[in-house]
DNA sequence: GTCTATATCACGATAGAC
DNA sequence: GTCTATCGTGATATAGAC
């Protein structure tokens, strides 16, 4: 029964996305997660414990969704915008996770590792996005413009009216190699 | 003499960016200010009135700079791009305001405004980005490329290895209206 | 107006029962 | 393995001297 560790780890997830890291505290995670603060600890010897945890989780999802880009139907571009824009994240996917950890990035003890982290999954992304498009400038413009919907997303700022992610396709669509429907 | 104030919010918005939201105590930020916490708490009644400072300030900021957009010489898209991108912003610009605020939006009572000012503040640039590309659609797109520059800032993850916001914009501009040189 | 001293409270972490 | 109870620390905010 492992079960309770990735429990937890959903629920410091939830809490760091819905309101900030100011209020994830022990006791607010091990509510949430429906164990004891004792409980969660026994996990999670430490907050740091916790927030390496969450980072783990990263990596791992990272890796994952490169994989999930390289092989989309519909295209590296389309899937890597779908997925960044607001609502797009899948249920166990980067996106929550990468948020959330977003929203840790502080300049304390574990700071530094945070930043590697978000370096390595960015570095995942790029190479995933350029197997697609071979030309590095343009696998970089469409990731940084997927960047601009998680920055978006990050800020509860909704979108422009009348634009959504499928205008931004299809107008980059016109400078990308055809990359399905 | 109200030079202090501004002197209080420079010092939040530093250690903000600098190290974090859980770093900008009051202690800290009256010792970089050069102020005792007495005489900080004078300025700023509470804690939540320091964000407000700050906020205001971001909207007085996020004003003037979309009038900067439109004049830019080099271009809308050049000035939002140059100043988007790490180490880009100008002392008394808007975008380190815009760094450090984002390092506060948690969920608590101020939350709420705290995105508010966000909205606004993309709103602004969007307005601004607009009135030289006039198509919605290419000028949100350029303003997503802007705002992944912001992310990686934000970050602190290095652009790619051989690549510059020169070449972004060297790109960009076979698809958009001649910008200046 | 600006300072020191202090009250109050919440968070992280530990100890130990079950 | 999971719980309750509790300690120590550090943060915000207040009171009041100068």
């Amino acid at each position: 029964m492992t079960g309770a560790r990735d429990r937890v780890l959903d629920a410091y997830e939830t809490l760091l996305i819905d309101h900030g890291p100011g209020s994830a505290t022990l006791d607010a995670v091990a509510a949430a997660a429906e164990v004891s603060k004792g409980g969660l600890l026994y996990h999670f010897a430490s907050k740091d414990a916790l927030v390496t945890g969450l980072l783990d989780r990263l990596r791992e999802r990272s890796a994952a969704d490169a994989d999930a880009i390289r092989t989309a139907p519909d295209g590296a571009v389309a899937y890597y915008l779908r997925t960044s824009a607001p609502g797009g994240g899948v249920p166990g996917g980067v996106t929550r996770t990468y948020l959330a950890v977003l929203r840790i990035s502080e300049g304390s003890s574990t700071g530094r590792t945070i930043r590697e982290v978000l370096a390595e999954v960015d570095a995942d992304a790029f190479a995933a996005l350029r197997a697609e498009l071979d030309d590095p400038v343009l696998a970089w413009l469409a990731q940084l413009v997927g960047d601009g919907l998680y920055l978006r997303t990050l800020t509860g700022t909704p979108l422009p009216p009348g634009l959504g992610v499928e205008d931004l396709l299809a107008r980059m669509r016109r400078y990308l190699p055809d990359a399905g429907s």
